[in-house]
RNA sequence: GGCGGUGUAGCUCAGUGGUAGAGCAAACGACUCAUAAUCGUUGUGUCGCCGGUUCGAUCCCGGCCAUCGCUACCA
């Protein structure tokens, strides 16, 4: 990827049945910022999109326990979630939702176009529904007794006690965990995308890619040995009304939410476009076989990205086994690669939001800088294995690392200079030793981003960090502080250190974007350095879907990002006393938290 | 049951067909510009167990044990 291209960069869509925690943006958000600040510091038109995924029961079940309507309960969350990626820094193009007019037109064109190439198959299949309510009841929201083992607490989709996979027919004395009512199984009619037409395309297709993690690849490769038609529909009043006759008057009849959630990276970014006031920019992306798509998700959401969408894909483009022609939408790109992290666990536990293992984005953000918070992702997140969050962890990195290597560096570099020349230096004739940090800093370009681009992120900034390393050794070689009584050697020594930390903070930007502008504001600069996405309050633009009133999108103008090289620091530029980046971090706050998860 | 991951120094992890490394913790030293922050020196490991391939395996293959996750109507 030499030349300057489109990147689109695709984040998993929250789901916005609550607040998102700390595992969720460690999974797809901080990783694909960083992927995304740096592909566009190196020239490249990156598109950023993503938003909340608001359909289907879990949204419904939640509402009902507030006491709200569905829409009143996606708002809810959708908007604290806006606030929670706003707040770390996501630099998205776009964060909407799946509530919005367009998203439902842009989906009912995509189905659309699958029914009308002829990979939507329509038959009857057994369900569970709610007598009173006459929505699908998931398998897993049925309870009862386990045929095998007696468990009484046993879920329609698996028993908890024995492990066994079960049929919610298969339960003794089957009830609703919703509301404690016997479910009613039925045929119902629904739709069915035909995966298995679409076998030999998505094999020649993962047989092209090459990059991805070998875990993504073997996980994909076994799905596609085993394809079957998937539902599309489901029986429910919240959802992508079916376009089709006789079907979109029905109140009870909608598309399935994982069929409109995927589609929602189209969607969103045809939003995008027309809001940019070009409409059909979004083509740049998705109709040009140049442009490169980067899908960030957690393991769980592997399938829809490496599977599902792809087969939607070919399906608009007419390239199952059924042909077809491409849609209105005209012919789209499949991804270029999906990155899939793996799960952070939570001193030793899986997350859970109804067990309380949980630390929200939020809460977390009240007490620590956003930041630290991406420091720690960057360094110990999920990337390729399942990772451990401590707080005793976290408090290590941040204070030995973060604080004491980063930070440290910075604050006694500019303290230093400030203290002796209130300016940043002249330097003299550069020594050895002077040139060989300014060539690995330079240098550091080159690996770092490397790395990055290949989404190694913990490599990226481990190499980072080894840089950090380096210019405090040469603190520590040069001994600055000794060498008053010779101002011209002192004032090269520091314009060199200067020099590297300026260029460290650019390759630190990605990672740690609002730390970075700090540092370019404590050497001089002025404006934006490390540009940040910002909450705008907009109007749907066409109504149609489920939203009343305004809602809180998430944007950002990232046109002044600045380049991913060596830039030269100005001698005479004034310098002040600093105050420290970074805060250090005292070791009851493990305590304190550890306190907080069990109350 | 099926699929997959992991098992390497006290801790967290990286890594390679030629008998192993980083950070932290520990000890000692240097330094004092800096948020007591930095820099240097010093250990330790039958690289889960058993077998195979190989001149040689921690890294390849098979089996086993332990542990974790996924298993599609769940978003």
């Amino acid at each position: 990827m030499g030349r300057m291209t489109h990147v689109l960069t695709a984040l998993a869509w929250p789901y916005a049945n609550g607040p998102r925690h700390i595992g969720h943006v460690a999974g797809f958000g901080v990783p694909a910022d960083v992927f995304a600040r740096y592909m566009r510091m190196r020239g490249h038109q990156v598109l950023m999109v993503s938003g909340t995924d608001e359909h289907g029961t879990p949204i419904l079940v939640q509402a009902d326990a507030e006491g709200l309507t569905a829409g009143e309960a996606a708002s809810k969350y959708n908007r604290i979630i806006v606030e929670d990626l706003d707040a770390l820094g996501l630099s998205y193009d776009l964060f909407t939702r799946t509530t919005t007019g367009n998203h439902y037109k842009t989906v009912q064109d995509l189905f659309t176009t699958l029914y009308d190439n002829g990979y939507i198959l329509e038959k009857k299949t057994p369900g569970a529904i709610s007598p009173s309510t006459g929505r699908t009841l998931p398998d897993r929201y049925i309870e009862g007794t386990c045929p095998h083992c007696a468990f009484t607490s046993a879920r329609g989709d698996q028993c908890d006690n024995c492990g066994r996979q079960l049929d919610p027919t298969d339960l003794i004395d089957p009830k609703s965990r919703i509301n404690g009512e016997t479910p009613k199984f039925v045929e119902e009619d629904h739709f069915f995308l035909d995966l298995p037409a679409f076998a030999d395309a998505l094999n020649a297709w993962l047989d092209t890619r090459t990059g991805w993690r070998t875990n993504v690849v073997r996980f994909t490769k076994n799905l596609l040995e085993d394809l079957q038609p998937r539902p599309i529909s489901r029986d429910l009043d919240w959802g992508v009304p079916i376009p089709l006759p006789g079907w979109a008057e029905r109140p009870d009849k909608r598309l399935y939410v994982w069929f409109d959630a995927v589609i929602g990276y189209l969607s969103a970014s045809i939003e995008w476009a027309r809001r940019s006031g070009d409409a059909e920019a979004w083509r740049r992306w998705w109709s040009d076989p140049e442009a490169v798509s980067y899908y960030f998700m957690g393991k769980d959401n592997i399938v829809f990205h490496s599977e599902i969408w792809p087969a939607m894909l070919l399906g608009n483009n007419g390239e199952g086994t059924a042909g077809g022609e491409p849609g209105s939408l005209g012919r789209l790109e499949l991804p270029t690669e999906v990155v899939s992290s793996e799960f952070l666990t939570m001193e030793g536990r899986q997350f859970s939001s109804s067990r309380r293992v949980v630390i929200y984005v939020r809460d977390f953000l009240e007490r620590y800088s956003a930041d630290a918070l991406r420091y720690y992702i960057c360094a110990a997140g999920p990337e390729t294995q399942d990772s451990d969050f401590t707080w005793t962890e976290f408090m290590r990195r941040n204070n030995d690392e973060l604080v004491a290597g980063w930070g440290n560096l910075v604050n006694r570099s500019v303290a230093m200079a400030a203290k002796n020349f209130g300016r940043i230096p002249e330097a003299g004739e550069l020594e050895e030793i002077d040139r060989e940090l300014l060539t690995a800093t330079r240098e550091a370009f080159d690996t770092v981003g490397e790395l990055i681009g290949a989404n190694k992120i913990r490599a990226a900034i481990g190499e980072t960090m080894k840089t950090v390393a380096a210019a405090n050794k040469y603190l520590a070689d040069t001994v600055p502080w000794k060498l008053k009584e010779d101002p011209k050697r002192q004032g090269t020594v520091l314009h060199t250190v200067l020099q590297a930390v300026n260029d460290l903070k650019t390759i630190m930007s990605p990672f740690l974007p609002h730390s970075s502008q700090r540092v370019y504001e404590l050497l001089g600069g002025e404006g934006v350095f490390a540009p940040m996405p910002r909450i705008e309050e907009v109007d749907d633009l066409d109504g149609g879907g489920a939203i009343e009133g305004t809602y809180p999108i998430l944007t950002g103008d990232y046109s002044q990002t600045p380049k991913w090289e060596s830039t030269p620091i100005r001698s005479g530029t004034p310098l002040e006393k600093p105050v420290p980046i970074f805060t250090k971090l005292d070791p009851s706050i493990v305590d304190e938290e550890i306190e907080r998860l069990n109350s």
